[in-house]
DNA sequence: ACATTTCGCTACGAGATGTAGCGGAATGGA
DNA sequence: TCCATTCCGCTACATCTCGTAGCGAAATGT
């Protein structure tokens, strides 16, 4: 007994369009009769799928979110550069602006909030591999706190954006890998 | 002509309720309501001393912040840890649970965020006299950009309680103490 | 044909924000 | 003392958004 077959385009829709208000208004902004309109559907039909507005947008982040990139430099200093140009990209992106209004909501739902900090360490995934790999080449002797290292390099970007409000340059970047990287091989390393 | 004088008693109850709301509550449950009852007021008098939520909280920060603690212990490595203490301090007390609400909010308001960053960077201050000592000292050789270290201290500490929500312990303050350290000495120093 | 599930739609209730306005109280000045 | 002015206490209203309820119609499997 299976009835009328749920529309999957009309949740697409929904999921497209409310990636694509969070990304041009923010989160704040983001009002579920506009994602409905947007979608050519009713406010009701995304309650039928979600219960809330916040899990609406991280179903959307998952959707939507571009994958991280791999890369294997062959040092542990221009691996990290590289993660955090990536970071970077994704910290100076327009929808960072509502970011704020997202994890304020993320408090009230546990749920939701375990959902995102998952996506948040998926993309830690390509760090956490060239550490291994700069463990496997000596470049580090113990071990490390690996969160502690996601904080010091996510840390200053989030930081920078949310409270400075400040572009991410080059040199900056340079400068908070350069931070953690010392304090990984415990040596003063190139300048 | 200047009619009725204003009663500053109410307003002083009106701030004090909103602090005490926020320490408890968090921002998001802070409704004017609540602060209005607990000042033994109504709802009408925030709205005649303040234009929004959002200025009412920064200027009950503003009242009600406990001041910035200074020291001087002789080397830059303990000075920034002496800081790094007191900010984990601010980022470990109940209040900060609601903080990023008021970051949401922040964005709709110039006026209040500019007051808002203003406080921040007022509370740096120590931090920023401690490299100035370090510099005559000679431990550290150029100029470093005071934004950055900023973001390499208090970044950290906001990524790891607003996104990790994890608890700041000793050992993990020394270790954002000794990244940001190094970066400014340019050395390994001691373990 | 029939049960079942979804869809399109309208309506409602709850909660918070911000505004309007009235009568009375407190002040300074004429 | 009288008056203009400004603030206070209070009630009421408009608006916006979220989230829920419910109905008739459409689309499936049996």
């Amino acid at each position: 007994m299976s009835g009328r077959p749920r529309d999957r385009d009309l949740e697409l829709r929904l999921l497209s369009a409310a990636w694509s208000l969070l990304t041009s208004q923010g989160y704040d902004a983001l009002k579920l009769t506009r994602v409905a309109a947007q979608a050519n559907a009713h406010r009701t039909d995304v309650y039928r799928r979600w219960p809330s507005k916040v899990r609406l947008v991280t179903d959307a982040l998952a959707e939507h979110l571009p994958p991280v990139s791999e890369f294997d430099t062959g040092s542990l200093h221009s691996d990290i550069r590289a993660y955090l140009d990536d970071l970077a990209a994704s910290w100076s992106s327009p929808w960072i602006d509502g970011l704020v209004g997202l994890l304020a909501d993320l408090r009230h739902d546990i749920d939701a909030e375990l959902a995102f900090r998952k996506m948040g360490e998926r993309r830690g995934q390509p760090m956490r591999n060239a550490i291994e790999r700069a463990i496997e080449r000596g470049e580090i002797n113990e071990v490390p706190d690996l969160s502690l290292i996601g904080d010091l390099l996510e840390g200053p970007l989030m930081h920078r954006r949310m409270i400075g409000r400040q572009p991410l340059t080059p040199d900056y970047l340079e400068a908070v890998a350069l931070s953690a990287v010392r304090l990984l091989t415990g040596t003063a390393v190139d300048a």
